[in-house]
DNA sequence: TCAATAGTTCATGAATCCGGAACTAATGAA
DNA sequence: TTCATTAGTTCCGGATTCATGAACTATTGA
């Protein structure tokens, strides 16, 4: 098995960043490594956003993230610990990470109230039974 | 010939945008939309970073920006008209185009630099004589 | 040494990307 | 009107990338 690829500073390219998160399984992950204090696991993220994820699709997208130089991938013992580089990134990119974290936190709201209204409308057409 | 479809503002997707803005040759173009005044057609990219585009290519790369939301493409008499929608954009996700471009900026100046010592390397190494 | 757990790699079918050839739409000249 | 020109789009093939089940590797603990 050979060894996990991170890329140095300088060898992060925007075009690689944009690629990594301009998949929305990839960013909920990413989101969730970032929001969390303590590092995560793959296993953490069979689920994502109410899909089921092979283990092997999760592989590929955690190669994509590391390899992009989003985060950075440490094996302790028999799993894997992942934990963001938003420091090192911002040293290099300021302000792009927190740009994009923050415009899909604007989305996730609009997703959540637009699924919230059609919910509304469609109880309305039941005649009150929602889902 | 379909009509050019122009996503409304609240239809545009962070996925969409960083998608569109993830591949050198189409942030190359976007790049130049913003920074010109007047309206870009496409015939100005048929070279794009010393590489030469097809034009079919360029078409789809218009069309993904399009779709995306980034641009707005208008055809006038013969040719096609093609304009940033960042204020729009900006409205939906602020400060989000301009960290990318500002990230795309720092990085231009960065590989311009890196080329420029690497041909003085090689220049030394040859004896003087340049590429 | 064997079983269990966590994750990677491989193989393959699906989806997407690139670019040349053919097509369409607007304009202007004969 | 008809024809030629210009500007861009669409179509189709090959190449590349993506998703995922099956097989594999590495670590730990019994």
């Amino acid at each position: 098995m050979r060894p996990l690829l991170h890329p140095s500073i300088e060898d992060i390219t925007v075009e690689g960043l944009l690629h990594a998160l301009s998949d929305p399984v990839r960013v909920s992950m990413f989101v969730d490594i970032v929001a969390q204090a303590c590092p995560q696991n793959c296993s953490n993220f069979l689920v994502v956003s109410d899909r089921a994820i092979p283990k092997s699709t999760l592989s590929q997208h955690f190669k994509i993230l590391r390899e992009a130089g989003l985060i950075r991938s440490e094996r302790h013992g028999v799993e894997m610990q992942n934990v963001s580089r938003c420091t090192e990134v911002d040293e290099r990119f300021p302000g792009l990470i927190r740009a994009i974290l923050v415009a899909h936190g604007i989305q996730s709201k609009d997703e959540a109230r637009a699924k919230k209204s059609a919910a509304k409308k469609s109880a309305k057409r039941a005649g009150g039974a929602g889902p």
